[in-house]
DNA sequence: CCCGACAGGCTATCATTGATAGGTTGGCGG
DNA sequence: CCGCCAACCTATCAATGATAGCCTGTCGGG
């Protein structure tokens, strides 16, 4: 190899690269930024990227993780406020749809484009940390419901699911097409949670 | 412009090019066939393709459109059979999630990539037919739903929307995260569209 | 004080992708 | 018989992610 691993040095190019690619990413949308770009954006040439990443998934997957190591932490503050587990339940699904819309190319990365094209680099590290970040935030789901239902593990699993899917379906729409004629954003996802939250007592 | 616009002739080269495009789509996914693999499956050359679509993405814009207007001929059909408003909502659910399983390649075009990078060049001719596709299901969804809550238009418009989030957010996330610990498949769907339909009535 | 190691970067170069330019051919109507 | 034109072809682009291999500045040990 012609540059060795430097991967795991603590750098602040590494940082520097990851800071420059997430504001690019936010400003034309991660589809279309290319590597040279980023390199550009650093200071430094294309292939110099390759001595702190391996592939340029691997960009992408690293600010993911990260983006979702936030919707995790923002999560455990949740559910420290104060309130019935309802309440907690009701805040946690507002706070995950918040989130998707602030964090749209990050939340397509982890939930809507297909794994290997998203994080094949680090699938074959045998993980997938895209997928392990967001399934942190899942089990803080998990344990709300199975405080509210009084039910076995597998009943709890199995809504614990389903509510996901319904609130992953609201968010993901919106991204996908934001120019749909929604009505009031708004009100469809109060509505939309009420729905939900009616649903479980 | 090198051979002229040829693409409204009714040609069977045409056909024979969706139907090869399609079969290989469906053998390595959408993502992973390039319009030099769908012209040696013809047997025609790479460049020849654009006599008959003005680019790729074309290709997979009809099949979807195409595999759209199945799914609306499926919900019509649907529809048509007899029983309880409510039953006929919850067939069309069914439909629309074993629609999204069997064509994932179309529903992710349709419902979960980004509309410039799916059907740019359709879009600019002031359409999206991906979309028109699929709302035309949502036009039966929007009809049933109206029969049974007896509510204004905007209060109909906002159950629609948030009920097609909910089924839309299963479908997808089966599609995108098929490796994802999933309770069983065919019991996760009968909840989620139980959890649904109680919500109704 | 020099000198090797090496982190970090560079230029040159690939293969693959979608797309365009422009020439060739073969059948069909006037 | 001629010319049109649909349907091809080859050659070629520009952009993309990625690799090979060389150069350089810094820093610790002889």
């Amino acid at each position: 190899m012609s540059g060795s691993d430097k991967r795991q040095r603590g750098g602040e190019r590494r940082e520097q690269i990851l800071e420059v690619a997430l504001q690019l990413f936010a400003q034309h949308g991660m589809a279309h930024v290319s590597t040279r770009q980023i390199a550009q954006a650093v200071g430094i040439s294309q292939p110099s990227l390759y001595a702190h990443f391996r592939t340029a998934h691997e960009i992408s997957a690293e600010l993911c993780i990260r983006a979702f190591e936030t919707l995790y932490r923002r999560s455990i503050e949740v559910m420290a406020q104060p309130g019935t587990p309802l309440e907690q339940f009701r805040r946690l699904g507002r706070a995950y749809v918040d989130f998707g819309l602030d964090h749209p190319d990050m939340y397509r990365l982890a939930f809507m484009l297909e794994p290997p094209e998203a994080v094949s680099a680090l699938v074959q590290q045998g993980k997938d940390p895209a997928m392990e970040a967001g399934e942190s935030a899942f089990g803080v789901l998990r344990t709300v419901l199975a405080r509210m239902l009084d039910a076995d593990d597998e009943t709890v699993e199995l809504n614990a699911q389903s509510i996901w899917a319904s609130v992953h379906g609201l968010t993901s729409l919106l991204i996908a097409r934001p120019h749909f004629a929604w009505v009031d954003r708004e009100r469809l996802i109060e509505h939309h949670l009420n729905r939900i939250c009616a649903q479980i007592d």
